[in-house]
Order: C-alpha cells, then sequence, then structure tokens
DNA sequence: GAAGATTGATCTATCAATCTTC
DNA sequence: GAAGATTGATAGATCAATCTTC
C-alpha cells in the first residue's frame, strides 16, 4: 500500500504579491494539496486503502464488464506494467481482486473485482464521496463551479 | 531521486453531467496532474533533478540565513525525517548541499547549498518559471486570476 | 526524559531483461 | 518480431529503534 506520497508544494518563486496570476498558480497547488491530503488520510483511516487501491477499485467497478486488461489496468491507474504485476498480487492476497486468463488469448490476464472487493469499494466509495462533498461541492456555489470550469479549461 | 510520482488520478465517482461541481472538482484534479506532469518532465529533461530536489534547493536558496536545519527542511519539503537524512545524503554526494554542525546545539546539523548547488538551483528556477509561465500565466487574465483566488480561498 | 538526527528493516516503485503467445 | 505480463535488480520512502545532546 503506498503512493502515500506527498502534499506536492508550490515549487514556484514567483512574486505573488506583484501578479494576481502568480498568487494563483500558488493557491491552486497549495489547496489541492492539502484536500487531497485530508482526503486520503480520511479514507486510509476508514478502511485502511490508500488512493493507489482506491483507484484500482474504481476503474475495475467502472468497467464495461467488470473487468481489464492488466495493460489496460496500469495505464488506467499510471502505473508501470511491472508495478501493476506486483500492485495486483498484493489486493489479491487481500482477496479485494483476482486474475482470469482472457480466453482467445492466451498471453493476457484480466483483473475483475471479487464479491467482497467490491463490498469494500462501495463502502470507501461511500467515505470518499462524502469527504469529497465537504471538502469541496459544499463549499462552492453553483456560479463558483461555473466559472471554475470556464478558467480551468484554458489551462 | 524520486518522488516521480503520478498523475494522481480524480479518485471520484460523482456524475459530472449532474452537478457543475462535480465536474469542476474532476477539472482541478485532472488539468494539475497534466500541468504537474509537464513541468517536472520538462525540469527532468533540463536538469537531471525531479522536484523534490528542486524543492529543496528552493527552500534552501529562499531561507533567510541560506541555511536551515534539517529538521526543518524535512518539514518544509514534507518528508520524514529519516527520509531527509538518505536526500541529504544523495544531494551531498552530488555536490549540491552541504552539512554544517549546528554551534551552540551539538545535536543539530545545518544544510545549506554550496555554489555549485546555487547555480544548478538558478538553472533549473529559470526553466521551471518559464515553464509556469508558458503552461499557466500566459493563458489567464488578470480577471481569470482574481476570479480564481476569490474562489480558490473558499476551499 | 525530550529533541535532533541517523540507522536498519521493510515495502513498493521503476527499469531492463525475460518468457510466452500472437 | 511485437505484445502482454512477470521477474530480478536497484532506488528511495516510511516506521521503529537507537544514539547523542539538551
Amino acid at each position: 500500500m503506498s503512493r502515500v506520497r506527498s502534499p506536492v508544494k508550490p515549487y514556484d518563486d514567483l512574486s505573488p504579491e506583484a501578479d494576481p496570476r502568480a498568487r494563483a498558480w500558488r493557491l491552486l497547488f497549495e489547496r489541492h494539496a492539502a484536500i487531497r491530503q485530508r482526503l486520503e488520510a480520511e479514507l486510509r483511516a476508514a478502511t485502511g486503502m490508500d488512493f493507489l487501491w482506491y483507484d484500482v477499485l474504481l476503474h475495475l467497478a467502472e468497467a464495461p464488464a467488470q473487468k481489464l486488461r492488466s495493460s489496460d489496468l496500469a495505464r488506467a491507474v499510471v502505473i508501470s506494467k511491472s508495478g501493476l504485476t506486483g500492485l495486483v498480487d498484493r489486493m489479491e492476497g487481500a482477496g479485494l481482486v483476482e486474475r482470469r486468463a482472457v480466453d482467445g488469448d492466451r498471453r493476457g490476464v484480466e483483473v475483475s473485482l471479487t464479491a467482497e472487493g467490491r463490498r469494500r469499494f462501495e463502502e470507501a466509495a461511500g467515505v470518499h464521496r462524502a469527504g469529497i462533498r465537504r471538502e469541496f461541492l459544499e463549499k462552492l456555489t453553483g456560479a463558483d463551479a461555473r466559472a471554475l470550469i470556464r478558467i480551468l479549461e484554458k489551462l
């Protein structure tokens, strides 16, 4: 269980006083990092999972056939192919996912949720959605959100 | 050199169609991750450094006395104390920083930039600032930035 | 005994090399 | 030979334990 990673600092040394755009840049990084950190800590405390595990469960739960090829899953969660092998090993050990041979292509492996995996995902999703609501959605008006969308789409 | 980390996916499963706030949430994560990834790749290609190293150099360069206690530096770059020990070992090996005993407190260690460290920092900062300008500042108007600040400050 | 820093154990990510199947 | 997946080597992060100095 990893990718605990980091709050990710602003890495800038522009002068926020001079240009509101520089201040916006710094704020974007700071708030993003702070929210991410709170949400991941909450998820970990409630379920023992980090975002990487949650992300795997999420992608499998949302997949059209409820399963994904290893390489597609690796792309989806943005991890190396070999990193995914180990990750699936651990999650399989924890009883959350299972591997199966792909019929028609004996090179391939499909990963899918177990019943327990689905249960744990739904539990985690409840915690996580509540966190997003609390940390983000409830703090903005619809007008705020529309303005934010318009601006972010320029980036 | 690490913390290559990850683009950090949106981790949500709200319905962006229904609520503009949900769409804003998703967009915030996606754009942030994409920009971060481009900037880090650029920095790495140009200087061989990742953001963690850059962050260390930045904090040392901005420190009032041009130096920081190990524990303060660890807090600043958001890494564990023991993680910092190894990081400073490597950066010292690369000739970028140096350790010195703190006078008055024989428990402590101060870390500071070497001349080479300062040179490499300035080189990296040039690359990085140009990247921020290109990826962020130039894409927003002053009004956009002020709106963004107002909204982000609510979070 | 607490604070500052390091060491050692463990975990997990990446990369390159390998194996199997297409 | 390319694609899919795994293995092995290496690097770096965390946590707990330790050492020194306050």
